[in-house]
RNA sequence: CGGGGUGUAGCGUAGCCCGGUUAUCGCGCCUGCUUUGGGAGCAGGAGGUCGCAGGUUCGAAUCCUGCCACCCCGACCA
């Protein structure tokens, strides 16, 4: 195997996925589209997940558990929902094994043992959690109910990509309860500006606020709110959404509240979640061909500093300035590792750090001892320079910030030269064909039009663009009036 | 589930068509010495049910049959 990754410009796919392995991120695990989040990736998974219930408290919301399983006889309930997930739906049958008679040392099921209702594993939670709160609403006083849940979920896919599509995946579910329907759409909208807010300022991935359209709307739901990102291939990736759930669920749960007025009506709902999907936008979104660029606020090593030195004298001299180093950033708030492993040298060290997207990089060695200096690299330009000693820490506490600033403005850059305006179906299937990215065209607002381009090119559309203007125009397929323009793309 | 492909050491592979000593090479791993400012060099070493089962043969990684697993392209999809 060769040391250097796959280039992006060879092969995007081989890149992902050599990238993900080699910086230590995930694996394929032994379990058929399941993967294994190593310690390096679930660190940074950690830092999302501890920024995004940080916002989800400030919002008003807590956490809660709902069970794994959800008896079908719950999961059916809502029809559309449960339509639209049965056929990637892991079910449970049994709950006993017993030894096989006829194999030594094997196990079977145990055919006494089927469960008289089977129970689904949660492709997502609304069935269960609905069935739960008809329980806890009986009142207007008893809402909102704004709750989250921290989960794994389990989707049987085709087809998997580390990250991007695993049979099974974390996540974090809302699921809200509402008196009023424009308080319930309040939520959703909110919740996605919070997705939004979250990608933008915490990941550094520009993202588009939209609408779905009917047909890729959530199962279940009366308007799904999403943001959209631009991965470099060019590809649209759904980094989150966020339902308006109408009074659906009330209804095929009857949960029903007592009104201020008196009278009876249906609870409004919403339910809105991010996954681990989130790490592949992460990943692809920010990465170079020498590997992983983390924004300093995800990076679980934000500074690195690597000893280049000849015996255990001058390690110990370079330590002395190292660990003043660590201990002046640590105070800081600012993460630091000294690498001062003596299996491993220098160079190897430089690219298994960028490889991992640490964004700083200080070496020391004997120069630097001499001149009082150290040398600063960035990883996401890859420049290098020397710092006095006493700058150091000034110098890095800037670079976080500014580091994060350049990752977000260069994405955003490319994001904003891959929205092209189309005015024809030609000029339509030449942009996605040589330059890919967003289209943004002019749609007859049906399902007809919305399926065929998808046959004839593979591009759906991503979204509505909660900012588009009103505009009159033609769509861009069948010439029919449209006052808006959405935006198309190939999806992940 | 349809169409195509692949299974050889931890990883990536050669050998297979045309059967024949001890199964090739690279990375990684171990030991020693020299090294350390961008993935070290040299020397030595360990590691294999050639996916599984059966068949043909004096002899099978190689040929035949069945099975299994995985990958790619569809359908599905956060």
């Amino acid at each position: 195997m060769s040391k250097k990754l796959t280039k992006r410009s060879e092969d995007y796919s081989k890149w992902y996925n050599e990238l993900v392995v080699r910086a230590d991120l995930a694996e394929n695990s032994a379990v058929r589209g399941c993967m294994v989040i190593k310690p390096y990736g679930y660190a940074i998974w950690e830092k999302m997940q501890a920024e995004l219930d940080r916002m989800f408290k400030e919002t008003g919301h807590q956490n809660a558990y709902f069970p794994l399983f959800v008896p079908k006889s719950l999961f059916e309930a809502e029809e559309k929902n449960a339509e639209g997930f049965a056929k990637e739906c892991a079910v449970v049958t049994h709950y006993r094994l017993k030894n096989d008679p006829d194999k030594e040392g094997k196990l079977m099921v145990d055919p006494n043992a089927k469960l008289e209702e089977e129970l689904v594993v949660r492709p997502t939670s609304e069935a269960i959690i609905w069935n739960t709160y008809k329980n806890w609403i009986q009142s207007y006083r008893d809402l909102p109910i704004l709750v989250n849940q921290w989960a794994n979920v389990v989707r049987w896919e085709m087809r998997t990509r580390l990250f991007l599509r695993t049979a099974e995946f974390l996540w974090q579910e809302g699921h809200t309860a509402h008196a009023t329907k424009a308080e319930a759409l309040a939520e959703a909208e909110q919740m996605n500006d919070v997705y939004a807010d979250f990608a933008e300022n915490f990941m550094a991935i520009p993202v588009v606020k939209g609408l779905k359209t009917e047909s890729e709307r959530f199962a279940g739901a009366e308007e799904t709110y999403c943001i959209e990102a631009l991965m470099q291939d060019g590809k649209a990736l759904q980094a989150g959404t966020s339902h308006f759930l109408g009074q659906n669920f009330a209804k095929a749960f009857d949960v029903k509240f007592a009104t201020k007025e008196g009278t009876q009506d249906y609870v409004w709902a919403t339910s809105w979640g991010v996954s681990t999907r989130l790490m592949g936008a992460l990943i692809m979104t920010h990465s170079d061909d020498n590997g992983l660029v983390l924004p300093p606020n995800l990076a679980p090593i934000q500074v690195v500093i690597v000893p280049i030195y000849k015996g255990d004298e001058q390690l110990a001299q370079i330590s002395e300035v190292a660990n003043e180093l660590v201990k002046d950033l640590r105070a800081k708030g600012i993460s630091v590792k000294f690498d001062d492993r003596d299996t491993h040298k220098p160079g190897f060290k430089f690219n298994e750090y960028e490889l991992k997207g640490v964004p700083v990089r200080i070496a020391i060695g004997p120069k630097d001892l001499e001149k009082g200096t150290v040398e600063l690299a960035r990883r996401d330009t890859l420049t290098k320079e020397f710092v006095e000693r006493t700058a150091v820490v000034e110098k890095v506490e800037a670079l976080m910030k500014e580091i994060q600033e350049n990752l977000y403005e260069k994405s955003f850059a490319f994001r904003d030269a891959h929205i092209t305006t189309v005015e024809n179906f030609e000029e339509f299937k030449d942009v996605l064909e040589n330059k890919g990215g967003f289209i943004s065209a002019h749609w007859d607002g049906t399902v007809e039009t919305e399926d065929k381009i998808k046959e004839l090119t593979k591009a759906t559309i991503r979204c509505i663009p909660l900012d588009a203007k009103e505009e009159e125009g033609q769509c861009v397929y069948t010439g029919k009036p449209s006052k808006k323009r959405v935006l198309f793309a190939k999806a992940y």
